[in-house]
RNA sequence: GGCCCGUUGGUCAAGUGGUCAAGACGGGGGCCUCUCACGCCCCAAUCGGGAGUUCGACUCUCCCACGGGUCACCA
């Protein structure tokens, strides 16, 4: 072990006097929608208060290492202007800040552990039969007892052992959670949890408390399922004699009332959000709402917004499901604010894909899109009918609310074509005015004349845009074939 | 099973002893209108159950039910 000197350095270099939060993923490849929500609460906490967001990969399962994943972390952090001030790319005081770079001082922590009589080493055989037993007795564990002399001396034959936290038999433990209160436990419940492995690694549990308190975090946020060991962490802290930090155990996101949101189960992650026409602000805004309340009327908040009213009050503790719809509605709303080059040039890449015509105008086609597009996806099925007027039946003329029959289509597209062939400009103005003077000559409403003429310019019933506009992006000569194509629909 | 946590409309939720129990999404209806959409208006729908405490409980206490978490040399 390392002298007492060490370990002051090791102190030394701990911010203090600021708030710290860390936001510590496993390199796996993606982001679940519970990581993002978790990511950005921790974001927020830091940020509200002025204090540093550090991210750290916990990477010492080997096993389950994806190639590249780091780099997906990065990415999508700053995707999602999640942006950490320490981190393995940026550096910073209290690294290296990735775990597997770390593995020397786990293992010294462990011993000053030892030292202190909170810890002891145990030679038993691993323990998975334990399980089939039904309970785990501590008492029975001769390790539990055994001297310190012989520990040594066993370790030094080199008789393999894991370190093993010693929890007191008696008494309660209570942790403090920003979220759920004041929870007190039994430590006769708590069992003397593994802290190094047989392969000298650390776990988790353990490492956890060891680079949180060495990176000087303030604020540990998590998943709830790490509740019922908050206690053995407090007594973690305690034996080594640290400040015990905040605790924000966060309760999942639920896919219904009886699953976690899980990338098995074919839920998406906010990869294949986006993948699926999904924008970060709309989804960051959505997640930030879900499972937390600002309180007040308000739902869309920008990053600046989020950061200005964030609290740890306002999250819920019981668990939220997700609500694919309601995203779709916040999308919506974001989509809706941009301004109309920024959704242009969003767009153009999905509208090409159904409008393969050059001679159709993609920003004019992205106008029309703008107000009536939930989801980027939704836009190639939305402009089918542009390359090709699609196959459809002459009952599509007859509208009930204005009063349009296949007789009423065949007199207006009759009228319309010449009308149409004269004009002196093809723009919006001249074929509104155009369709407007017709419904005058024949005494019915314009919806009379401008059913039936979109009706024959599209094909189908529903349009990004009504008939002037569909008119005008087709162009007066395709426009006016299609109304004979209409016409002897008709006939 | 033990321990811990949770439970307001279908969903997200406000609420902290006295409210006709906010709001949003979704649903239904209507208006607007050249379709759809947008926008606007209206409607339906909630305090898991039972005992208490109290003049009065969604709000406090207890019990029950249901749900979740945890009980790994996985994170």
């Amino acid at each position: 072990m390392k002298d007492m000197k060490w370990f002051e350095e090791m102190e030394a270099r701990i911010p203090k006097n600021e708030v710290r939060t860390r936001f510590a993923p496993s390199p796996t490849g993606y982001m679940h929608v519970g990581n993002l929500r978790t990511a950005l609460y921790t974001y927020l906490i830091a940020r509200h208060s002025g204090g540093k967001f550090i991210l750290r990969i916990e990477d010492t399962d080997q096993g389950r290492l994806v190639e590249g994943a780091v780099d997906v972390i990065y990415k999508t952090m700053a995707q999602c202007h999640l942006e950490h001030d320490e981190g393995p790319d940026v550096g910073g005081p209290v690294g290296p800040y990735v775990q597997t770079e770390r593995r020397p001082l786990y293992m010294e922590y462990a011993e000053l552990l030892m030292e202190r009589g909170h810890a002891y080493r145990c030679f038993c055989e691993k323990t998975e039969s334990e399980e089939d037993a039904g309970e785990f007795d501590r008492g029975e564990d001769p390790c539990h007892c055994m001297s310190r002399a012989e520990s040594d001396r066993r370790a030094a034959a080199g008789e393999p052992f894991v370190i093993r936290q010693r929890i007191p038999r008696e008494g309660t433990t209570t942790f403090h959670d920003e979220i759920f209160g004041d929870i007190t436990v039994e430590n006769a419940s708590l069992d003397d949890q593994v802290l190094m492995k047989r392969d000298g690694l650390p776990t988790y549990n353990f490492a956890n408390v060891v680079d949180d308190h060495l990176m000087g975090i303030t604020h540990v946020v998590r998943g709830s399922e790490y509740l019922s060991s908050a206690p053995k962490y407090n007594l973690l802290y305690q034996g080594f004699g640290w400040d015990i930090p905040s605790y924000v155990h966060c309760s999942p996101v639920m896919r219904d009332a009886h699953n976690k949101m899980s990338k098995r189960h074919g839920d998406p992650s906010y990869e294949d959000l986006i993948a699926q026409g999904y924008l970060t602000d709309a989804v960051i805004n959505y997640v930030a709402l879900l499972g937390w309340s600002p309180g007040g009327e308000q739902e869309i908040f920008s990053m600046e917004e989020l950061t200005e009213i964030f609290s740890m009050s306002g999250i819920s503790k019981s668990p939220a499901i997700f609500d694919i719809e309601k995203l779709r509605y916040f999308n919506s709303e974001y989509i809706r604010a941009m301004s109309p080059e920024t959704f242009a040039a969003l767009a153009e890449p999905y509208i090409r894909s159904a409008v393969k015509n050059e001679r159709y105008d993609a920003a004019a086609i992205a106008a029309l899109l703008q107000q009536r597009t939930e989801v980027l996806t939704d836009i190639p099925e939305k402009l089918d009918f542009f390359d090709k007027l699609p196959e459809y039946d002459s009952e599509l003329f007859v509208h009930k609310k204005s009063k349009s029959d296949k007789d009423s289509a065949r007199q207006v597209l009759e009228l319309v074509i010449p009308a149409f062939e004269a004009l002196p400009a093809w723009t919006d103005e001249e074929i509104l005015a155009c369709m407007v003077k017709l419904a005058e000559d024949m005494g019915a409403k314009n919806a009379r004349i401008m059913w039936p003429v979109r009706i024959a310019a599209a094909g189908k019933a529903v349009t990004p845009g009504g008939a002037v506009e569909i008119c005008r992006i087709l162009g007066r000569e395709e426009t006016l074939a299609r109304l004979r194509t209409g016409l002897q629909k008709l006939a």
